[in-house]
DNA sequence: CGCATGGTTCGGCGCACGACGAACCGTTGG
DNA sequence: CCAACGGTTCGTCGTGCGCCGAACCATGCG
């Protein structure tokens, strides 16, 4: 009755650069949303919502509606030793590279996740500020200290006349790079500032955002970002 | 630098009908050749070619050359254990489906491997060999009883004129019901005989076998077989 | 030596599946 | 009530990749 190995079709479905990023980003074991996991894995919302119910049938996910947000969470224990040994696999296999999507060389620098800035850029901003003490991490948020709020001003940031309920600051996961970049209404505010000072442009039709060469510059000399970017 | 979460790679390896049969096949902890992995997983050579360098360079199997052979193995025990794991998951998944290939269909039912009959009808064949003591298994290989050699002579077959040194009886995994079915010079034999008794031929250009109603029946009944073949 | 057999490489074909745009429901909050 | 936002459904498009036929090397045996 069943086709071949019921194994393939479980890989299968682990096997997609999308999805695996659903996967490995609830690893850490808090519910997301799916609209939280569109940013991490970098698709949009649609295909997302495509992916989520393809996990949910296999039972790889769980979910729970919560008024208008859905969050989905690992099935159980099970799921999560499963992932954690495939890690185990990949690391010693030397990473096996899943042949690169065309979309992938300029996305990686720098790129719009909603609202803010990120890609290896927007990873370097929110690590030079926990070096230079300027944001302080409390529980699962992050918090502007003073130094900070005092750094954000002098580069002409406006953070009072932010709207409603949105966090100040809270970091956002970063499906490229694996790390947490700047989100939040302080994240919006630098990349939109950094439009102002016309050091990058978006890319129609894309989500990269375009850094000119003197942008570059200004921009990793003011957030103190060292190195190469790429 | 490195692309995405490393477990996609790996899981879309495994996440292939194809790959997913050889790594099942060689989940009994004995080595095989290239050419009995792609009979296990009903694909040319060729194509089990590219699957298995594919599965050496992610280090997920080991393979040894001996004379003109290549034998494959589970590169160590973790890859089994990640087997096992992802069998437990998908189990309990109640068996996501893979797409079905096209092929499938009339393929399952009965269909050539080589030059003998596999499928549902080769394994049931073997079943009801073992059943009536028409054959015995003597460590990996299989024996032909005297009462099962006076059977098939009374079949019609022909086993003295068999050519070199292939052996005349001997077991084939099948890769769709994951059960043995006969093989060697035996098996060739019974499928010769149903082709000449017009209870079957060959569907051109694929490796189905179709029975006739009639040749279905008398095929049944000849061999002990029972219940329908679905 | 020639022939059979185990494996690989190359080129072309076809299909499954992931991606997105657009349009559509449901909930929340003003 | 409307506007905004979270999610889903539908149709379409592009492409990666698994498959095979044919041709090619390597080994082993008579």
């Amino acid at each position: 009755m069943k086709d071949g190995p019921p194994i393939a079709g479980i890989a299968a479905l682990i096997g997609d650069r999308a999805r695996a990023d659903i996967l490995v980003a609830l690893m850490a074991g808090q519910a997301l949303t799916a609209t939280e996991l569109s940013e991490v894995a970098g698709v949009t919302k649609q295909t997302m919502s495509a992916h989520l119910s393809k996990l949910l049938d296999a039972k790889l996910l769980s979910m729970q509606s919560q008024g208008r947000h859905r969050y989905f969470r690992l099935a159980d224990p099970d799921v999560a030793d499963l992932i954690e040994r495939l890690t185990g696999v990949a690391q010693r296999s030397g990473a096996v590279r899943l042949k690169s999507s065309p979309r992938e060389p300029a996305l990686r620098k720098a790129r719009v996740c909603y609202d803010h800035l990120a890609g290896d850029l927007g990873v370097r901003v929110l690590d030079s500020f926990e070096k230079r003490r300027f944001v302080r991490h409390v529980e699962d948020r992050l918090e502007l200290t003073r130094s900070g709020r005092e750094f954000c001003e002098a580069f002409g940031l406006d953070l009072e006349s932010a709207p409603g309920r949105r966090p100040l600051c809270r970091p956002c996961l970063d499906w490229s790079v694996r790390r947490n970049h700047l989100a939040g209404v302080l994240g919006a505010a630098i990349l939109e500032r950094c439009y102002e000072l016309g050091w990058a442009k978006r890319v129609a039709g894309t989500r990269v955002v375009q850094f000119t060469a003197a942008g570059e510059r200004a921009f990793c000399e003011r957030f103190s970002v060292e190195g190469r970017t790429r």
